[in-house]
DNA sequence: AGAACATCTGAATCTGGCA
DNA sequence: TTGCCAGATTCAGATGTTC
């Protein structure tokens, strides 16, 4: 394979990360999310962090060889990426304490901007069978930028609405990966030792990006961030060296069917909402020249004029400026500050303005 | 100050944190906690929708020029901190994305042998008031042993007495430092800016620790760990640089009365533990250690451990086990069965429980 | 006295579009 | 790039005030 200048969009690649990442264009992405090997073994093997525990050789790192390949191997992939991703795009890295704190450090001397740092709370994690430390309930995720100035997408509505209407916290609860999702071979043996739920997936792909976003796994395993891509009607490249996985990636991406579109569209929040100027309420005689206008406790008033601005005292100006003026305050979101009365009850501009939208 | 053969045990120390280090001898303490600054970048003034300011962290003692030199400064307090502890002895270090990568780096570079890391998960944090981020509802702690053959101390069966009987998870739910447990200053402001739970800090100790052992904290600021430490009868060493912190914390040390010696023993490990969810109450300081319990009509009465089991003559474990025991009954509802005493009436445990719930 | 309501606050890397 | 300014944005819990 050669450089592409066209992204090979919703496909699985096979081969090297870094490799493969070499062949895309810069800029070309919108997000990545990344479940990186967590230890290069002698033999080149990768290992991720599952399986350390389980055959409990996460004892035997020899720190001294295996830190410094391990980080020249993070610095290698988390470039490529940097380079792969636009100016307002963010990426999501996931580890535990074995190699966590190596890869955020990282990430912060490449020049990403840490927006969070996520933790996914296991409901049913393995436990600690010599009850010599603490259960290993929970593994971290970074969400970064690519650089402080990034203006990245945050759906910050559709995360509240997953959450009860409450802002979503920095801690995720949410089962391991088991019963029909996870992937098994003939014998009923796990297909890959780490594959990650896709309610993990589902939430990281709804935050940060939207439709038709293009997002990049470059260790995509056995595709859980293609399959939930796919269904939330985005675009998706995964990386994997693995044949099987691969193989395997694609019969699960053949049975998943795409959302309708317009479901998969994230809640849409006030801040992206068209800009209602004050003065169409003015003009379609919602709130018509010379209605008076209270603060929420009557304490102080002004008077709306044909051009929208409003008059207090000596104060003249938009309904945000003479707001600060008379509380004397740097600034003043004058839709929620002012009231008008409607039959008897004070009635935010807010409110009103409401009316106007579909 | 030149440097010391003998510990100076229970002592607040007024300086910087390496020089005072430098001075105490190798191989001397049990166990670290340390809370250094976090290297918060704080751009501008931020304002809650309400449009008061938020008193965010603006002290020098958290300024860093770059990354380069927070890494210097955190190389040379781990440096000693690792000099100072025997060669079983555990550290537990706490931060936020802003350092913990770089600091759990650090201190697998210099050795240290990550046992987990923990999350403390805020009941009630600061939400996110521009709606940019998922709210920081946590911090990480990172607990680690000095060396890969430490043989550390690890007290499973009362992590485990504290968890209503199952293994305690990475993950511990805590609220922040607040109401009358917050040190303010004649003004009504709070005293320190970062002022820790005592909740988190008996949950450290009573884990890694034993009676009697030294805890080391190098940036002790207003006591916090010396304060819980007395408490459940372990010596301790702070280091402040800050005088009126340094005062606040000896006022505050005489104010704590340590638990009787008996009750801040873990549980013993081979005994059968026993089920409850009383660790809660002990933890948050609303049934103190050295509590007394008695049944409704005062016939009899038990005493409250730092663990959470309760002692009745010859009788210690759960409460549900004492108060079956007491009664010479085959099972008992502790929660309804004893009392505490609270302004000259008994009020059951069940009851006292209730205030933890929303 | 107690319920209902109002106010305050906590380790925070906290906006975006247009001229 | 900088400056201006419209206008979007908060949860749990403790404490204080009013009815």
């Amino acid at each position: 394979m050669t450089a592409v200048r066209e992204l090979p969009l919703d496909q699985l690649l096979l081969g090297d990360a870094v490799e493969m990442m070499r062949m895309l264009p810069d800029a070309s992405i919108d997000c990545v999310f990344a479940d990186p090997p967590y230890n290069l073994q002698l033999r080149g093997e990768l290992r991720r962090p599952d399986d350390s525990v389980v055959d409990g050789v996460d004892d035997d790192w020899d720190k001294f060889t295996d830190f410094a390949a391990y980080d020249e191997f993070s610095r290698a992939w988390l470039s490529e990426a940097r380079r792969l991703m636009h100016k307002d795009a963010t990426i999501w890295v996931i580890g535990s304490y074995h190699n966590i704190f190596r890869l955020g450090a990282i990430m912060q001397d490449l020049g990403f901007w840490i927006l969070n740092d996520v933790i996914w709370r296991k409901t049913n994690p393995m436990p600690n069978f010599r009850g010599r430390r603490f259960t290993n309930a929970h593994e971290t995720l970074i969400w970064a930028a690519r650089e402080p100035k990034s203006r990245y997408r945050f759906n910050y509505q559709a995360m509240k609405s997953l959450n009860d209407d409450t802002q979503m916290r920095s801690d995720w609860t949410i089962p391991l990966c088991t019963g029909g999702e996870r992937l098994r071979n003939q014998h009923g043996l796990k297909l890959h030792p780490t594959q990650k739920p896709e309610a993990l997936l589902h939430r990281v792909i709804l935050a940060a990006t939207n439709p038709d976003d293009v997002v990049l796994d470059p260790f995509s395993g056995t595709a859980t961030t293609a399959t939930v891509a796919k269904r939330l009607n985005r675009h998706f490249i995964g990386i994997e060296r693995h044949p099987a996985y691969v193989e395997a990636g694609w019969a699960r991406l053949r049975e998943m069917r795409a959302a309708p579109a317009h479901l998969t569209r994230p809640m849409p929040s006030r801040r992206e909402a068209p800009r209602i100027a004050f003065g169409v309420l003015v003009e379609r005689g919602l709130v018509p020249p010379g209605t008076l206008l209270h603060d929420r406790l009557r304490r102080v008033s002004a008077t709306v004029a044909a051009d929208a601005s409003i008059i207090a005292g000596a104060h003249r100006g938009s309904i945000h400026q003479v707001g600060a003026a008379v509380q004397n305050a740097a600034s003043c979101n004058g839709w929620t500050f002012w009231h008008i009365e409607r039959e008897g009850r004070l009635v935010a501009l807010d409110h009103v303005r409401e009316t106007l939208r579909p």
